[in-house]
DNA sequence: TGTTGCGGGCGGC
DNA sequence: GCCGCCCGCAACA
């Protein structure tokens, strides 16, 4: 594919950034918009298929690519008509939680794929959390302008041209591959001679999770495949990278690859947590910040945020400091659920980089290791994201990105909108490693008028770090990323628990 | 049963 | 006219 030849993935994160050169994908480098009659026809480089795409983002894939053939997105993405047939457009669908945001015993979170369909996804609104029996809602995506981020795909020539607009403002859903495997690893599971055995030990009461031999496991059953997406603490599995739907052939050679393959071959879904771990560690507080001033504090979760003290349930987070953080309160909060989620994932994030600003895991050191991580937004807490707040669901957050409409790519929007989306949501200065790319973005044929989209570029080319432990754990065999939701990252904490994924959650 | 893509149609701006 | 969105349909897994 492109700049990241898989053969480095490894020093891939390195390479990203400390090159000027890796900061932007190719597809950034290049001065195009979806909507361009005429195409970049020169692209003699492509950009590795990215699963989480995030911010105003452009790539170039390869003809080739499976992933790119099939645009997908690590997002639930939903096809959304927009009478172009020479253009896919797709809309995200958000993310499905439990309407208290209830946590786990150990802290971890459930959030859902919203099923693309739309008689699926109702259906999939009719079931209960898993872990209190509360309703699922589904949390909208509104990073585009109050509307949902939109990713387009175009074909032309060799190359497939993605173009994102706008910015997520939820916790990643569990990946559609992570989805995939586990629906695929509760059928062998299923079809295994210990299932019943198993089964008995869970089944008695799915949803106590407390009962089960293995508090830790993340990953949970309901309803089968039912897939669940539980995010330890923060809601935001953003680092739960793993990405085996990746059809990259090319051989990643990692240092855990043995482990997975090991692990694979027993656990068969597909789990997040440790992701998430990693997210605890290094994501730190992302949002809008900067806009709204006040609504760090305000915020319903952070450090104290995290602790309602209307909820009992804090205090069922028994084995993480952090955790706890997560509990969620809200069983009768009366908010509107999408608001309420909004504020409790933003929050979280807030009591993360409160609390896990020294790194309260280990992880987070391993983590803090690689140089993506130290650039990347999402999940350095030294530069402000988006998820801090609940930027969607509050005017403030909004007005963050309200300049960055969907016609801002190919039309000239208004200086001001561009310029404040680019301090505020970027912190381009903050980003010493990210320095380059603003200039490189700023010297090429970009005007300053795209210069939002091409803020993204420090975003998207940040968050090459979630591929990374994807290519790494990638496999075309669904069957071996169970264990990827383990980011690289993660590994370490993946090794203090051993078994909680093994053993049995179904 | 769910995903994906297509396309008609509607309403708002 | 553009856009978001709803709906239905068909192919596919």
């Amino acid at each position: 594919m492109g700049r990241w030849s898989n053969a480095d993935e490894q020093s891939m994160d390195k390479d990203q950034f400390d090159s000027s050169d890796c900061v932007c994908s190719f597809g950034m480098k290049l001065t195009w918009d979806i909507n361009d009659p005429k195409l970049p026809q020169d692209t003699k480089q492509c950009d590795a298929f990215q699963e989480w795409t995030d911010g105003y983002v452009r790539y170039i894939y390869s003809s080739e690519d499976k992933n790119a053939q099939r645009h997908l997105s690590g997002w639930a993405m939903r096809n959304t008509n927009n009478h172009n047939c020479q253009i896919l457009k797709k809309s995200c669908l958000g993310v499905v939680v439990c309407s208290r945001n209830c946590s786990l015993p150990d802290g971890s979170k459930l959030q859902l794929r919203p099923a693309i369909c739309d008689k699926a996804r109702q259906k999939q609104q009719k079931k209960l959390c898993p872990n209190c029996n509360s309703a699922l809602e589904l949390i909208p995506c509104r990073g585009h302008s109050g509307y949902p981020v939109t990713n387009f795909w175009r074909v032309d020539g060799k190359a497939i041209f993605f173009q994102a607009k706008g910015v997520h403002d939820h916790p990643r859903p569990e990946s559609k591959s992570e989805t995939e495997a586990r629906r695929s690893a509760v059928k062998r599971r299923m079809s295994s001679p210990n299932f019943s055995q198993k089964r008995r030990l869970v089944e008695p009461e799915p949803g106590r999770y407390h009962d089960m031999a293995f508090p830790n496991i993340h990953q949970l059953t309901m309803e089968g495949p039912e897939r669940f997406s539980i995010i330890a603490e923060s809601n935001f599995p953003i680092q739960t990278q793993h990405y085996p739907p990746f059809q990259n052939t090319e051989p990643y050679k990692f240092p855990y690859d043995t482990h997975t393959a090991a692990a694979m071959a027993d656990a068969p879904s597909s789990l997040q947590k440790p992701a998430n771990h990693r997210l605890y560690m290094t994501c730190p507080p992302c949002g809008y910040d900067f806009a709204v001033p006040g609504y760090l504090g305000s915020g319903p979760y952070p450090t104290a945020l995290y602790k309602d003290p209307s909820s009992p349930q804090t205090e069922t987070e028994p084995n993480k400091s952090g955790s706890s953080l997560s509990a969620m309160p809200h069983g009768t909060s009366p908010l509107g659920s999408h608001e309420r989620s909004y504020t409790e994932s933003t929050g979280k994030h807030h009591g993360w980089k409160q609390i896990l600003s020294k790194g309260a895991y280990g992880e987070r050191g391993d983590y803090s290791q690689l140089p993506t991580n130290a650039n990347h937004h999402y999940y350095n807490s030294d530069y402000p994201c988006r998820y801090t707040g609940p930027a969607p669901a509050t005017p403030a957050a909004l007005q963050t990105i309200i300049t960055t409409t969907t016609k801002v790519s190919y039309q000239p929007c208004p200086k001001p909108s561009v310029v404040k989306y680019g301090e505020n949501l970027y912190d381009v200065k903050g980003l010493s490693n990210c320095n380059s790319i603003l200039e490189e973005a700023s010297s090429n044929s970009y005007s300053d008028l795209k210069i939002p989209e091409d803020s993204g570029v420090i975003k998207s080319a940040l968050s090459y770090q979630d591929t990374l432990p994807a290519k790494i754990e990638r496999s075309e065999n669904f069957e071996g990323y169970r264990y990827s939701s383990y980011s690289s990252n993660s590994y370490p904490e993946r090794m203090s628990h051993p078994f909680r994924y093994d053993s049995g959650e179904y």
